[in-house]
DNA sequence: TTAAAAACCTACTAGTAGGTAGGGTAGGTG
DNA sequence: CACCTACCCTACCTACTAGTAGGTTTTTAA
């Protein structure tokens, strides 16, 4: 089958997702998936190769989800608002941003995946800077710095917010937080 | 002695911010405070309660600290500043908020720590709150929803700035991004 | 049809986690 | 003086972790 690494990478995206990359472990995904531990060795020898496909995949998924929204005819402060949505959907389900989780164990990790995550943080923050940059263009954005330097501002707020609101006050904390700092970016 | 416990709050508290709540261990905290591992929990017979007073004494130390900061004469917008400081020294040392570190893995919490950590975050965010209405007072700072709301968003920002900040960028990062959302919420 | 490759299994290792049992010792109090 | 409590110790337990060895089944391809 080819699809049992998929479903390995599915059982573990959502357990670092919903406890953490130290708390997710092999014998955790073997239950998930109903398949034997030594097994998913077989697929991924070491729980680094996970946790760096992981990070892999997650870039490739959800960039490709911010870039739809990204690139859509929305303006500017609209699509902030659908960016603030997709952290608001997995808050619901009281899932964390994978790389916000995983940012937060990131002491624990071995160097190339550290490499890894500050990649997909860079690559999200890019994705994030083309909304700052229409919003200027357009006038409906307002903010200090480089476009770059808002949107790594804006995505680390989504982590934050989705983090400290899961602990309390829960998506309607999230929203109203969210509102704040949107209408404080918009002209 | 008295101040073993002490001792022990301090290496805890220290590895909580730097590798989390689930990576520090009672046989890492008998290493640097010099005791054994089972005598640590005659001071803390579960990991639990050291948790719990590890929070209780966080709220009641960076409280006062905070306080200290939001009782003084600057302005709002100064306050703001002063108050992302604490953060970016915290990140420095490569040392998160205490707070935002055990939110990230409150899923494997008990649920009176839970309710603890609830408390501090809406007690570090009523402290907050009153910058914002001192703000709205002078008519320094201009946001939509409470002061509350509005302490809770910036709170969150840099819980996270702090986290992700730590993985991608630095202080660097960190300070321009707290410099960008300081200014839009500017009036 | 046969042989190799991929996938999965049982059974195990060594290390670490939190936690416990019970003994020794120092300092204070009746 | 005896006693008690606080503190710290050695030695141990169970549960769980990542990872390995080596055999079996299933799939694929010649």
């Amino acid at each position: 089958m080819k699809d049992t690494r998929i479903k390995i990478l599915d059982a573990a995206q959502d357990l670092v997702q919903r406890v953490g990359v130290n708390a997710m472990s092999y014998k955790h995904i073997s239950d998930t998936v109903g398949i034997r531990k030594a097994s998913i060795h077989h697929h991924f020898p070491k729980k680094e190769n996970l946790v760096d496909e992981l990070l892999k995949r997650c870039q490739l998924s959800y960039g490709a989800y911010y870039n739809d929204i990204v690139r859509g005819s929305d303006s500017a402060p609209e699509k902030l608002r659908k960016l603030a949505t997709v952290f608001e959907n997995g808050l619901s389900n009281q899932k964390l941003c994978l790389v916000g989780s995983i940012s937060t164990d990131s002491s624990t990790l071995q160097e190339h995946s550290c490499r890894i995550l500050e990649q997909s943080i860079q690559n999200t923050v890019t994705i994030f800077a083309t909304v700052f940059i229409q919003g200027k263009k357009e006038c409906s954005l307002s903010f200090t710095e480089t476009a770059e330097d808002a949107a790594f501002a804006f995505f680390s707020f989504l982590v934050g917010t989705q983090i400290v609101a899961r602990s309390c006050g829960g998506t309607e904390f999230f929203h109203k937080a969210a509102q704040i700092i949107i209408d404080a970016l918009e002209k």
